[in-house]
DNA sequence: TGAATTATATAGACCAGTTGTTATAATTAG
DNA sequence: CTAATTATAACAACTGGTCTATATAATTCA
């Protein structure tokens, strides 16, 4: 077959799944957009998931969850203190923001929001991805000198201040919101 | 006809899209479900609202987003300090997440993510929304003694802070990201 | 080794149900 | 009488999912 290895389909349909959920959330991608871009068969899809759509979402969650999780651990072991973590997250994130004329934000949020009430899968993978996020901030935080029962809970807020900017970032149209969080420290 | 008024079938249509795109977004929502909640037929829908489903959704947008306005506002009439708003409204919230199931969060953002790139009258529908939200802050910043630039700034993050919050509360089913902003006074 | 057997994976036709929209007829109210 | 509004029926396009047939790779056995 042209496909050289295994499972080649099934990496392909995951990460067209995260590109179009990110983009456009779930109710609006179908199954037949998905396949068309993965150039996978529909066969493939309901061999590698047999939960069908909501399996690939929340397979693709999971993905998703990882890749920004190796970016967070990547810039924890880069930076020293809290502030210098969060200004260049930041940065980056309005890098990203900018460059795609304001859709990729988060790459969960939509789907999640739309989701968690309707899917016990997608919600597991959604919550799980969110926790192991939030382990780094906190750790970072505790580094700074925190004790744990603080980090924690400002490890939350730095989280919601970082979704509810990417959220505002995507409607305005506009890095301001990312802006804000750079540029006020005394959040830390 | 039973309806008493003139235009009863549009008021029912708009409260009905708020609500539905409130637990499930845009995408999930179909005509079908919200012409049967609000017992009108197909055609006070087309006749009402011509641009069909996104002139609707629209519509709702700005109708909810003024409902918040209202809620904003008589809460910064009877608030001195911005410490005491945004806790006072962060409690707010917070009895309505809990009081849902966590499902009630912010009424428009889950449309405003799927649509914004999508479709012009609901991204602008939803830019106003959170330009006027935003107003409100910024004037209650200002009265505390901040100027008018710092207040916008520091507006833009207490609402981003919220907005996350929100969308955190409910992956996480759970009032802790609420608490987390009640609790945390240095972010002021 | 080489043939037989079994998993693994690909391929796409097909289905019943639903989507948002349009067109047209009937009804109501001023 | 004439707008305004309601009420259906029908529309093509698409939805996620099931199904069977086939090809390829891996394993077993002589």
């Amino acid at each position: 077959m042209t496909a050289a290895n295994s499972k080649h389909h099934r990496k392909a349909l995951i990460q067209t799944t995260i590109r179009l959920l990110r983009k456009q959330g779930y109710a609006a991608t179908g199954l037949n957009e998905i396949l068309k871009i993965s150039k996978a068969p529909k066969g493939s899809l309901y061999y590698y998931f047999p939960g069908g759509k909501e399996e690939l979402a929340a397979a693709s969650v999971s993905a998703a969850s990882k890749t920004v999780l190796k970016t967070l651990e990547k810039l924890e072991g880069t930076t020293t203190t809290t502030s210098e973590f969060i200004s260049r997250y930041c940065t980056l994130l309005r890098g990203w923001m900018a460059q795609s004329n304001y859709t990729e934000g988060c790459p969960i949020s939509t789907t999640l929001l739309e989701m968690v009430p309707k899917s016990d899968v997608i919600k597991k993978a959604g919550q799980e991805g969110f926790a192991s996020w939030k382990s780094v901030f906190s750790r970072i935080l505790a580094r700074d000198g925190l004790e744990m029962r603080a980090a924690q809970e400002k490890a939350t807020l730095l989280m919601a201040s970082i979704q509810g900017a990417l959220l505002l970032s995507r409607v305005e149209q506009s890095p301001g919101p990312l802006d804000a969080i750079i540029n006020q420290k005394e959040i830390l």
